[in-house]
DNA sequence: TGAGATAATGAACGCGCGTACATTTTATAT
DNA sequence: ATATAAAATGTACGCGCGTTCATTATCTCA
């Protein structure tokens, strides 16, 4: 291993203080340019770099944000396209920021991992992906929030709560995926939900029985997954596998099921998969809308319609937000102001909706 | 913000020195019991974390694995299935080895960022993603390896140097795939490559010629691209976009070639919608393997014949591995062995080969 | 009961850096 | 020329921890 030079070496070399070394490398106070470019070239001479733990422990400040991650054991979490992208735009933010991204997973239903992620110190703020809306992580995150440190949490809602959050408008996405299945005239529309533990799943719910109540096809008041006909109503995980398992409970109702809007591409194309093994074939028996804009629905066949996220852009987003509250250093008290936002999602039409018999 | 607690706050709450809390946290040294309760006692009282900071710069180690992606701005790197699964797969093994990883964007061409990246000391070992085999990145690798900075390659092999890497047996891989191909009975087969600078491609040519030049269909000293017919070299860069683009300088040609052999499951893909616009469909009018057997490979139309390739393991092996290396404090010199693995790849046929007419 | 051995704990230092404060050098104004 | 301000640099300390070495408490065996 190469021997550690440190700024002791340097400053002795340049014929200067230890703390005029410290100061050329942090651009600190006025500066003879002469000096500085003594100190430059003995530093350069010796190759030294400074210690960035070191750093950390002076400034008390580790310069790295933590990315949280669900860990599922055989999950391969990062195949998924929202995870990957949330991730790219992190990558984006961190790098413009010179900051780091230290990667953590946090196995679901284990104990007080959040905090301890901070008063580790080893991050400086947090942003939180794959969060689930239950009791036990609630409370986790409201002692985070107490504890005042700097989280944020993406594509996550927890209503009533004021955490700082990066979220797209599921609602409205949902609503327009479904009103569009509608202006083509189609009726008998069935859902397939994800997970009902993220929020998201219930706001896209809520977008789908919106259109579905103001076209009158569903009673003014229904609000739940029970208001609604038991052969509209299905529930996925946002796997594949779990769209293909879909396929076997829907396919005995297809002839009163016109179209179906799914909760992700995964698991529009597993339901599409499944239900062609029944024989009932997407953009001909039955309309399909997914969910994510994925890569995916470019290339199945028909090509999907889906409703497309900002994942990349909520990432970055989430990431400066979170930094600038932690960074910022403004010790003047509040300091920035926390931040809910909302970002638009969009419907990308293709070719699973027409259908041409 | 929480106020910090140190260890002093829980010695004196325990009645002990600091020395001691220190050896309760770290489990060293003959203890009385009672005392390490009192202490344990103490900190759960004031709620104390050690300071991982301070612990790296106390323990002159970092307790991260870098890891190394190249940055290319736009390219939502995270959404490639190969990056996916390695990264899973080393943070598997970080999270069991009580390690974290840190994430390091480098953008290729840049100046000597490798070394700088074990210079500030902020990760103890390090795996390298998408490097490319080019003289200047040759040259910043030999000098990491000069420094004797414990790091690792993954999905790389730079011929005739000793660097520590985790490959698979891509040419292995190819000549399987072709193999495959040609005791279907196909003759034309062409190869859509991927970039050139990455080793791998240059494995995956390799065996194609090698299958091809076994069949009889190449001449024996056939080596480089420039030996092969014009209408069987095409060139991509793992896009599927340049799949797509592949297929118009195909499609000419389609009449003299019967199958292709895709360095990827993408370009694959974009080769078939490609070859689809000019009224190509894979499986009835040409055969077709990818590689990678991404999930993309099980929902295209027809299914695609493709090369699986263990990226999850490979990853949590390059980190286990390089991690033994770096973390074993094995002053002891030389301590443990370099390592050079190559994992088994595996054809994985579905129905794009099958052709029907 | 006492001496030596061992267990248990404390005192003190350094890791490499940022920075507050003290000191010296240089510029500016009279 | 001197007084004063500003610039430039040096001195010294602490960040929270691991760890060595010194010290004290406890045990063992005669």
């Amino acid at each position: 291993m190469a021997e550690i030079v440190t700024r002791k070496e340097v400053a002795e070399l340049a014929g200067v203080s230890e703390a005029t070394v410290s100061r050329v490398f942090n651009d600190v106070g006025p500066m003879k340019e002469q000096t500085r470019q003594r100190v430059l070239q003995a530093a350069k001479t010796l190759n030294y770099h400074p210690n960035a733990i070191a750093q950390s422990f002076a400034r008390r400040r580790s310069g790295n944000l933590g990315v949280v991650l669900p860990y599922v054991p055989k999950v391969h979490i990062f195949s998924t396209y929202y995870f990957s992208e949330v991730l790219s735009g992190i990558g984006e933010q961190v790098k413009a920021s010179g900051n780091d991204m230290l990667l953590k997973f946090r196995v679901p239903g284990e104990e007080s991992d959040y905090s301890s992620i901070f008063r580790s110190q080893k991050v400086d703020a947090c942003v939180i992906l794959g969060a689930t809306d239950t009791p036990s992580e609630r409370a986790e995150l409201k002692k985070l929030e107490d504890g005042g440190f700097p989280f944020c949490l993406i594509n996550q809602h927890m209503s009533g709560e004021r955490f700082n959050e990066v979220d797209a408008d599921h609602e409205g996405g949902s609503y327009r995926a479904v009103r569009h299945l509608l202006d083509l005239g189609y009726r008998d529309i069935a859902f397939l939900s994800g997970s009902p533990e993220y929020s998201n799943s219930g706001d896209r719910l809520r977008g789908y029985m919106q259109a579905m109540r103001e076209a009158g096809l569903l009673p003014a008041d229904a609000k739940t997954p029970g208001d609604l006909p038991a052969h509209l109503y299905y529930e996925g995980n946002y796997s594949r596998t779990s769209g293909i398992k879909a396929a076997s409970a829907m396919h005995p109702h297809l002839n009163r099921i016109e179209a179906v809007f799914a909760s992700n591409d995964r698991m529009a194309i597993g339901l599409m998969q499944g239900l062609r093994e029944y024989g009932h074939v997407p953009g001909r028996d039955y309309a399909i809308v997914g969910y994510d804009d994925s890569e995916a629905a470019r290339v199945t066949d028909p090509p999907l319609t889906s409703v497309a996220v900002p994942f990349y852009e909520m990432g970055r987003l989430a990431a400066e937000r979170v930094l600038r509250r932690a960074g910022g250093g403004n010790e003047t008290g509040g300091a920035s102001e926390g931040f809910r936002l909302k970002l638009d999602t969009k419907l990308v039409v293709r070719q699973s909706c027409r259908i041409l018999r």
